[in-house]
DNA sequence: ACCAAAGAAATCGTACATTGTTTGGCGACA
DNA sequence: TGTCGCCAAACAATGTACGATTTCTTTGGT
């Protein structure tokens, strides 16, 4: 249904990525950004006067903002004493990784009970434009990755456990974004898919669902190296 | 450490359960219990100067807090429109509890390869307290049973998993006040504890994540049961 | 009975007042 | 002279009030 080409990753139905006030690019957005892909430091200070005039605006849309975010989890509060950046480290994306882990094979098992062919025709589909891009470009390929995962579970009918994989999914897909794969991750992840797809095809749900648990149990671990070699080469 | 008799259910610590005000009883946590306890109906419409005036503030702590329980997900927003009650409702049960079944089982094998001594005679201390009181009073069996699961959970290293968990088993919580412990619901409740207590002491870190996989199912089925026998009473 | 336009009502943004926190300087004392 | 403590001024969070814009309702006309 959708066009072959954009596959800019989406949020799987029913969920709300708008933020909080009309405008376009929402104060929301912007500053959870800023969080997200690091250019606000860790533990920051979130000076509601300062971003409101950062970002042209008056002072009550970045309060809700902020409290919008604190719901959230990427902004931590203190009364009478205003808001800090909640620091995306190590913990952060190793806590979210493992729920992953613990929560993604059961999405796929229920996905591969009912995958329909025009399912598993869709992830071949985006499987083949991953192949033929083949990691040239990142950033493609990793909205073509999250698109991958996004076929598998947004029929699902948690939608509560398919809005929390998305919300991890879009920190780890930021904070992924400052590294380049390695050589062993970019073959994992293709076998992974293949192997994946011929689990689907087979209606194996059961080994489709620990393929999953080590699939993502690998990117985990891939993102947290990469960290932790940048922090080494910052401390050194 | 804790005083023996007072097992008020409290948060893991580093988990914010402060409002956005410096209040005592912030509106958000009124709205907040307003919802889970379905004082405030599903769907229902959430009008800010009606909050403000209910709760005799001015209509920007309301706004607030709003966001903040959007970003918590218990309020749905569209532009220019407003906030909505997000129904609490069988499907949001089953989405809940599911995703309980997937992440306690975890958490429960971790404690039971670091539990210390002192940590599995809590455990004792509160199972006694809750055959003591043996259902007699509802609400402080749901504090102690909260308690019980607490001290295994609120060590854990993964604090995002921890929160989930609290979350997740407040609205829980709240939604079974309003029914009553079915028989066979007490009897297995009280067994199961006593079962995983003794897998606790033997190290049996499996056989500990398996049980607690059943008890929650359990526990989950046996609110959505109580709800779709109150929804069935309501439509007859 | 349906449509349009006026009116009411609620959201959203702006400006301001109040209250609490932080900071820098000044003086007392060792 | 250096250090500690207090006080005041700057600063920022929180609460209040209001105007602008959008949406919902109702009424009047065809």
């Amino acid at each position: 249904m959708a066009e072959t080409s954009d596959f800019k990753a989406q949020p799987p139905e029913g969920i709300d990525a708008i933020g909080a006030s009309s405008e376009g690019a929402s104060i929301y957005q912007l500053i959870r950004e800023d969080i997200i892909e690091g250019r606000l430091a860790a533990n920051e200070r979130l000076v509601v006067t300062d971003l409101a005039r950062r970002h042209g605006t008056s002072t009550n849309p970045v309060r809700e903002a902020l409290q919008l975010l604190r719901g959230e989890g990427f902004v931590t509060f203190v009364p009478n004493r205003g808001a800090r950046v909640r620091p995306i480290d190590q913990d952060f994306v190793r806590d979210i990784y493992e729920i992953g882990v613990l929560i993604e094979p059961a999405l796929t098992r229920w996905f591969v009970n009912m995958a329909t062919v025009e399912d598993i025709a869709e992830l071949e589909h985006i499987q083949g434009l991953i192949e033929q891009n083949n990691f040239a470009d990142t950033v493609r390929h990793s909205e073509l990755d999250t698109a991958f995962h996004t076929v598998m579970y947004q029929k699902h009918y948690n939608r509560h456990a398919a809005e929390l994989w998305w919300k991890h999914r879009e920190v780890l897909r930021a904070v992924s974004r400052r590294f380049n794969f390695t050589l062993a991750r970019r073959a994992a992840i293709l076998s992974e898919h293949r192997e994946l797809i011929a689990y689907v095809k087979a209606g194996n749900a059961n080994e489709a669902g620990e393929l999953i648990a080590r699939h993502v149990e690998g990117s985990g671990r891939h993102i947290l190296e990469h960290m932790r070699a940048r922090n080494a080469a910052r401390a050194g």
